[in-house]
This record gives structure tokens, C-alpha cells and sequence, in this order.
DNA sequence: TTGTAAGCGTTATCAA
DNA sequence: TTGATAACGCTTACAA
């Protein structure tokens, strides 16, 4: 059909069905939206009116619900987007995808089963635009955001609470902003792995950060790990940390930078997934066996770690979970059952594999108390599975 | 702040705009809607009105507009889930999120660019529910839609035509449906991959299937392999066929049990990445080499392939430019620019790596010809098919 | 060039 | 128990 035939179908409207049924709009929108409660309505006109929304196929418009109710039943994800895509590489690992992959599947686990829907906002920081500005438009769409980032001074999301719009952070909340927010203490897992890496006997260890030097997550790292040499006694030196970028020629750069220090670093904590893999050839290249030369330990894991050789020991943040929790608390704070500004620390989980044994980690389990997801009540199970089509 | 708290903050309206500047409401609004145009306005009306919505802070309700209008600068992505998510089995792989994320990228790149937002959808189909009926109101708030979907007569998208909405399938439209589809050819890849095997000497090909043998996409897989059998002169065997499912312990089941099959596949054909892995995980429980022992090729990449020993070769769907390709075209038929029931195939790109050399693999170039996306402009996603991996 | 007024498809407040 | 009617915030003829 060609594009001028395309009816532009008008769809059926409650004015018509109310005719229809030969009572007012009033009537028919009453019985919509009091399904369950016991509002007075006789039994011959809800059976008229039902029976005309089903004849005429009737459903109600929900961009003219949502501008009179104010409520879309829509909740907007927001995502930034670090690195502009290298497909071209072959070196280049798409770990942005799988990112964005998880966070949605985790948001989408919990609106699900409330039946709301996603509007999904990616950001290109890199790019410097893309804000999402209190007068940005889209935030008319969805009753409430989440708002990922590793970067919580970014002033995008001042402009979100300028909205009024509830709003639950995916990451650091290091201002202490009157915001809810779900993360992983990136400082305290730092200095976890640190320790037993110390214990371990290693006095060399290299801190790969996923960031720049004063990106706040780097900071935060970096605290941990200090802290941690620090505690036993160990000196710091800043050989031992590299910054990184999502730069895939930084990352091998970085790879290859790390073991050229003399001396060389016995254990390495390397701050991404893909970093990882990029260290990993290198390691590769040199020769150089997990754990007996270098002892590894990802923050952030990744299937491919256990299908390597050595299959990479990793800190497994648990995005979807995080994602997850934060949509819980995000409805909590839709219905009123909690007043924002609250912080949930997740406790991620360390994988364990050849090369590193961890030893003696040991991180509080979370307690995930009064948020209820589709994961902990189903005990454990966090994400949906699997589809490649095409 | 306690929820009761939370001010519910009404914005700024047009009509205060107008207020202010002290002209109608008319008068703003078609200023905010001929930017560009060479619409008669007073230079003098246009500053006041542009000085008031600064003033203010105003932004226009998109719910209004879209109501109005019929516009919503928002597309829809429909994507499907088939099984229920397992990460409390270790052997579980979260290919789902990774696939999702490849979408949700893939359709991203093109709404970013055009400054349309997403609106996600996600069918459970394996519970039967979550249906986007012809009613779903959530269709309201969409301008078209992008379907991704490996089960072309499921009837769900019947409704969305019927809603009037122009979509987009992600997946082979074997039924020939009036509505457009981006694909690969899976029956081609198929013929041409066994074909290939053969070729390099194989007679007993094992085929391990994504879905059930009844499913369309395993019918098509099915007809190349067969093709290609047929043309060499080769017998069929259905004892090298076995249909998997998402489930792992059957895809683990599946894995045992093709090399139990006697004379043992000398190669194998496996059509899901996660499926790869469960076999590889088997390989190396019977210490059989690739290519050595038994070829193997995957039909979906995943970037653990080229981090693991042997590394796997796989036919790379680009799920992400399959995507971004039906979003280009959503937007022709937006725009008026293009028909709908045009079919796009794209050729996907074979991944060279240890566990087969695939040599004289071959197919066709894909013509993407008026349809412009990022990774075309940058040159090179689509380009030659057979691709040797460093 | 600008303003008036009639929708868009709902919900919600009154009366009846 | 039901029905007018006024919002909701915008676009768009049609007038002026």
C-alpha cells in the first residue's frame, strides 16, 4: 500500500461508545476506572456499556488519560552513554549493549508486573548533549525516572527534581542529594578486594581504574584501594594505578602499560569488563599465567570469564538487580509508601574463579528489606532469558 | 521530603506564555511550530514570545501535543522473551539482555538522531500474556512500531496493523505479511555455512536448532541445511538434527548428547551463541578439539567467542544494524518517503576465528541501498561478508 | 500578522 | 445512579 493510502484510523472513543450504549461519557469512564470498588452502578448499564466497548472495540486513549490524570503508567529510564561505538575495530568489545541490556531488563522486571511501561532516554555524555532538561519535553511521558549514572554531579538530573518528578539514582550518590539511589560501594568493595589480594601476599598491585583520575567513581576506587594498603601497612604507589578511558587503543595501551612497571605488579584489579579482556590478551601475548604470575580480579563481570582460560575471578555488580531494586523503590515513592532520599547499598557478588581464589572476601550481605522484586520473591532469580533472532 | 510533601509542580502552560508576552495563545504556538519556516511573524511578537517562554521556563506538554496532533515523536520497541530468566543456575547466559541491548542500541542510533524517544515493550511470550492487542492502549504513544519477533504468524501484531500504525518487523516475514521486515536470510546463511562444510570434506553435519523443529525459524534452518545436502549429493540424517530450547539443562542435554551420536558430527552448526557455549563446555568435558575433531561454526556471535580457546567462528547476525535498518525504515514510512512491505535482507557477516576456517564462504553482498544509517555512513559495518578476524 | 474558538479524548466536579 | 460541563494543554481552521 502505497504511504498516502495509510488511513490515519481514528480509533473509536468513549464519546462513541457512551452513544453507543445510550448513556454519557461520564458513565462509561466511571465504570473504567472503578473496575473493582463498589461504585453504585446498575447492573443493565454496566452490561450495556461493556457490551458496546466490546462490539466497538473500544480502548481508552492514554495520552488523553495521562493529561487529565497526570498518570501515564510509563516510567522513563535514563542511560548514559560514555563512548561512541567502535564496530569497525575488531577489538572493540560491545559492553555497552550488554549494559544497557541489563539495566533495562532489570526495570522492565518490576514494570512488568505492574503493567507500566518504559520510555527509554540514552544520553551521549560524551557528546555533551542530550540533557534532559526540567523543560525537556519527554519527561511529560512517564510518572517517574531512573537515572543512571557513575557520575552524580552531572547536572542533568537537577533538572529532572526541578520536574517534581520522583526520581531514584542507578549509581554513587556522593552528594548526598536529596535523591534516592541504589549502588554498590564501589569504595568498599575496592578496599575488600584490596585486602585480600594483600593477604594473599601480594605487595604489587595494580588498580586499572574505568575512568579518568577525578571522575568520582575513580576517586571512590582509589579510596578503597589506598585504604586497604594502608591498613596493612603497604606503601602506595602511584605506578600501580592506571586511568582508563573507553577508548579500546587506551585500554590496550593501558594493558600493555601496566606490565612494563618494574617491579612488576604480582595482582591487578581491573575496573571493567572489557578492560579485562583487553588485559587478558595482553597477558596472552606475555605469556603470563592467572594467578601464578598475576593474580586478576574484575570489577564488573562478564559471561565471557567463564568460558576463558584462565576464567577470570570477577566482582559481579549485579546491574540487573540494581536496576531492579531502584524501579522497586522508584514505585514506592509513586505510591507514597516512602518518602525519597532513601539509599540502598547493594552488596553485588564476588565470582570465583582460576585466577584469583579471594580467599577470605568477605562483604555484608545486603539487606534487601522492604523492597519486594520479582528476584527475591522468586528467590534469586534476576533476569529473563534469551532470544537472538533474526 | 515526605511523599505527602511532594509538590505535585504544575509547568508553565502555553497559555501563560501567552499571558506574559501579552499575545494569544495561537501566536506562541505558531511560532514554536514554524521555527524554520518563513511563517509572517513581527520581529517584536517573536521576541516577547521567545523572552516570556525563557522567563517562565516554559516547554510544551508533549501529551498535548500528541493528542492533538497525532504526533508523539516516539517509536515503539516490541521485543520478545522466551523463557524465564535462571541466574540462580550457574551455567545460565544471559543472552536475553545482551539481545535486548543490541535492539534497544541498534534503534537507538536512529531515534537519537532524529530526536524520537523509545518506548520499550517486552512480550513474554512464553506466558502466553502480554499480548499488544489491537486495544493496548499503550500504542497511544507511539508514532510506529519496530517488532522484533522470530515468529512471524504470531498473531500479535495483527493488531498493531489494524491499529492503523506503521511497523516494521524484525525477522524473516515467511508468511509475506504487508508490512515491512529487515532479516537475514536464515535458510541462505544456512546452505551456504553447510555447504562450506561440505565442501571442506564433512559428511555427517551436525545441526543444533535454536527453537523447536515445528518453529519457523528452525524450518528455514532446516531447508538450507538440507538444500545443501541435497546438492552434495549428501544423505540426510536426522540423528545430526536436534532441536534445543531455551532451557539449559536442555541445551546441556543436547550437547551431550549429538556426541554420542554414531559415527560422531565431524562438524557442527549451532544456532544460538549460548547454545555455542554449552557445547563448548562439553567439548572440553570429552576433550575434543576444534577444528580438529569436530568443526564448529555458530550461527549469532558473542564476544566470548573470541576470548576463548578455541576461539569460535560465527555467522554475526548484527542484530544491532538489523535494528537500526528497520528503524531507518519506520522512519521512510513515517515520512511518507517509502511504502510499507518492503523487505530488507542483510547478509550479517561471518566471524572467521579458530574452530572452522569456512573457507569459500560466500554470500551475496547486501544491497542497503536508500536507507542511510550511522554504521553506514561510517563505513564499513555492512560492508564485504567474510570477515577474518585478527 | 494576530486572535477567536473549536476540537483532541479523557477525568472530575457538580447537580439532577 | 447518572448526566452536563468544565478542565487538561495544545493545534488549527477561520476570522479579523
Amino acid at each position: 500500500m502505497k504511504p498516502s493510502d495509510r488511513s490515519i484510523k481514528r480509533n473509536i472513543t468513549m464519546s462513541e461508545v457512551a452513544a453507543h450504549a445510550g448513556v454519557s461519557r461520564a458513565t462509561v469512564s466511571r465504570l473504567l476506572n472503578n473496575r473493582e470498588s463498589d461504585i453504585k452502578i446498575t447492573e443493565r448499564t454496566r452490561q450495556r456499556v461493556f457490551d458496546a466497548i466490546r462490539e466497538l472495540g473500544y480502548s481508552p486513549n492514554r495520552l488523553a488519560q495521562g493529561l487529565v490524570s497526570r498518570k501515564k503508567q510509563v516510567i522513563g529510564l535514563s542511560i548514559p552513554s560514555f563512548a561512541p561505538p567502535d564496530p569497525s575495530n575488531p577489538s572493540w568489545i560491545d559492553m555497552h549493549s550488554t549494559h544497557i541490556g541489563k539495566m533495562v531488563c532489570g526495570v522492565q522486571m518490576v514494570t512488568h508486573q505492574r503493567r507500566y511501561d518504559i520510555h527509554l532516554f540514552e544520553r551521549y555524555e560524551y557528546q555533551n548533549e542530550g540533557s534532559i532538561a526540567a523543560d525537556d519535553p519527554r519527561l511529560d511521558f512517564v510518572d517517574g525516572m531512573v537515572y543512571a549514572t557513575p557520575n552524580p554531579e552531572y547536572p542533568h538530573y537537577e533538572n529532572i527534581l526541578r520536574s517534581g518528578l520522583p526520581l531514584v539514582f542507578i549509581g554513587p550518590n556522593t552528594l548526598s542529594l536529596p535523591v534516592s539511589s541504589v549502588s554498590v560501594d564501589n569504595t568498599a568493595v575496592h578496599q575488600e578486594i584490596t585486602r585480600c589480594l594483600v593477604q594473599a601476599g601480594h605487595t604489587r598491585i595494580g588498580l586499572l581504574l574505568a575512568e579518568p583520575f577525578q571522575a568520582p567513581l575513580s576517586q571512590l576506587r582509589l579510596a578503597g584501594y589506598q585504604q586497604a594498603l594502608m591498613a596493612h601497612g603497604l606503601p602506595f604507589c602511584e605506578n600501580y594505578v592506571l586511568a582508563g578511558s573507553f577508548d579500546v587503543s587506551h585500554m590496550q595501551a593501558c594493558a600493555r602499560q601496566i606490565f612494563e612497571v618494574r617491579p612488576a605488579p604480582t595482582a591487578l584489579i581491573i575496573g571493567r569488563p572489557d578492560f579485562a579482556l583487553h588485559v587478558a590478551r595482553e597477558m596472552q601475548r606475555l605469556k603470563l599465567r592467572s594467578p601464578a604470575d598475576v593474580e586478576v580480579v574484575v570489577y564488573g563481570d562478564d559471561h565471557a570469564f567463564e568460558h576463558m582460560s584462565p576464567r577470570l575471578t570477577a566482582f559481579d555488580v549485579t546491574q540487573q538487580l540494581l536496576a531492579e531494586q531502584a524501579t522497586c523503590m522508584l514505585f514506592d515513592e509513586l505510591n507514597g509508601l516512602a518518602p525519597s532520599g532513601r539509599h540502598l547499598t547493594l552488596s553485588g557478588r564476588l565470582r570465583i574463579r582460576d585466577s584469583s581464589p579471594m580467599t577470605g572476601f568477605f562483604l555484608e550481605e545486603t539487606p534487601v528489606t522492604n523492597i519486594e522484586t520479582a528476584a527475591t520473591t522468586k528467590g534469586g532469580v534476576i533476569g529473563p532469558n534469551a532470544v537472538p533472532i533474526a
